[in-house]
DNA sequence: CGCGAGCTTGACGTTGTTCAACTAGAGTGG
DNA sequence: CCACTCTAGTTGAACAACGTCAAGCTCGCG
């Protein structure tokens, strides 16, 4: 079903693995592509199903996780409109290996993956991008290993609290769209123990929490406690 | 420098990546590529140099890691002879983001990344083989993000010695040729907690420990603690 | 025989989780 | 308008998991 309102030739909401496509290529994306509309708390990928589509995430913001053990997930990243999603399933068993949920009211465009996969093959530059893309997620998720697994809870609050405000809203303060359950999920804590930390956050002066809005004063101190881990 | 004593095109120790190469394709890669060989404890790639080749793994054993606080380490994955390594840098900003280092005495084969690139624009199929092989890395990373962030030390633990049978040394028991730091590397915990682990299964009659020998007794036991992490 | 590197063990302290109770605010129905 | 309920957030106390420190051990090697 082509969509009939916008055009991938002259979307403004492409993600830059798109810049090198030809008109044709775009074209012919355009007509094996469909949109969807998401409310808050949908699903969008579902980890362990099928990957037909590749997803052009084009309004709102959702996160990207890993389902683990015991409904414990991790959070590996957040994704803002112009964002391209494919994942670890491409050329390999070409299932999902996350979960990509909407945090907030979201739209998204999906391409098939047939012809993904043969512009890829068609037009090098276009597959040195997607590899790109895909290797950007790889640099992202080994900063993640660091940070989970070398560095104590506030230098993981701090670094969750940056990536938000650097990457994320961009704006200071910024309104909170994430529950403490999912900064718990981006920082392998329990909920319990993010709540301390922000608390801990507050008391020092670091930052300042006005119902579901965060004021970071300190970001110098954060990138410190980010540093020293 | 080309080596005289092998040749791509006849080289059985190549990695699945190169399936797809045509005769001329090796060929070229057979006159801008050399081999070196390394003593255990060596280093192959150092984490922040230049990514200037590829490599093929060609006989012994290698270590993959991340060095992050603190001189502590991750490691991603040990590499057998038939590996090929390229590594987040790639398309990105051309620089290694591990470190790789001999573990055993080793041989490797190393292209140069322009007639890589070449060949990756030139032929699709190559591209897609490298993609998926970037690809595969990724959902190893996955798995060991559930295993360092969601399970406990002997889940851990036992993660890594099934690795090390099952995908490693392919033997039991096996000479382990891995220092307990490495494992303790493997598994994010300290030395002293990755030898208590041992202890434990010692105690339980799972693994018996000869000098540098392993021999696992009971696997099944392994893999549920494995799974119940 | 002695040295040094890796290994092992125990005691102890810290870090982070779990559990339970409580609070605040938003929606719902009488 | 007022209970009632439900969910997210918060807090404290008890506990478990894990790391650190220090000491001693083993074994290959000069």
């Amino acid at each position: 079903m082509v969509n009939t309102t916008c055009n991938c030739l002259d979307c403004i909401k492409k993600s830059t693995v798109f810049t090198n496509l030809s008109k044709e290529e775009l074209k012919l994306f355009n007509e094996h592509r469909y949109d969807a509309r998401y409310y808050a708390g949908e699903i969008i990928f579902k980890q362990g199903t099928a990957m037909t589509h590749l997803m052009s995430f084009t309004s709102g913001l959702a996160k990207v996780y890993i389902e683990g053990f015991n409904n414990r997930n991790i959070i590996l990243k957040l994704i803002k409109p112009g964002e391209f999603v494919g994942g670890p399933g491409l050329y390999t068993d070409f299932k999902h290996h996350f979960t990509v949920r909407a945090v907030e009211d979201s739209k998204a465009c999906f391409i098939e993956m047939g012809v993904f996969k043969k512009v890829m093959n068609e037009n090098p530059d276009f597959a040195v991008d997607a590899h790109k893309n895909s290797n950007l997620d790889t640099l992202n998720n080994f900063q993640k290993f660091i940070s989970l697994t070398q560095k104590q809870m506030p230098g993981r609050v701090a670094d969750a609290l940056l990536y938000l405000l650097n990457d994320i809203y961009q704006e200071n303060p910024f309104k909170m769209t994430l529950t403490r359950q999912e900064l718990a999920d981006m920082t392998a804590l329990s909920k319990e123990s993010a709540i301390r930390i922000l608390k801990q956050f507050k008391d020092d002066k670091i930052i300042r929490v006005n119902g579901d809005s965060i004021d970071v004063l300190n970001v110098a101190a954060l990138n410190e406690i980010s540093r020293i881990g």
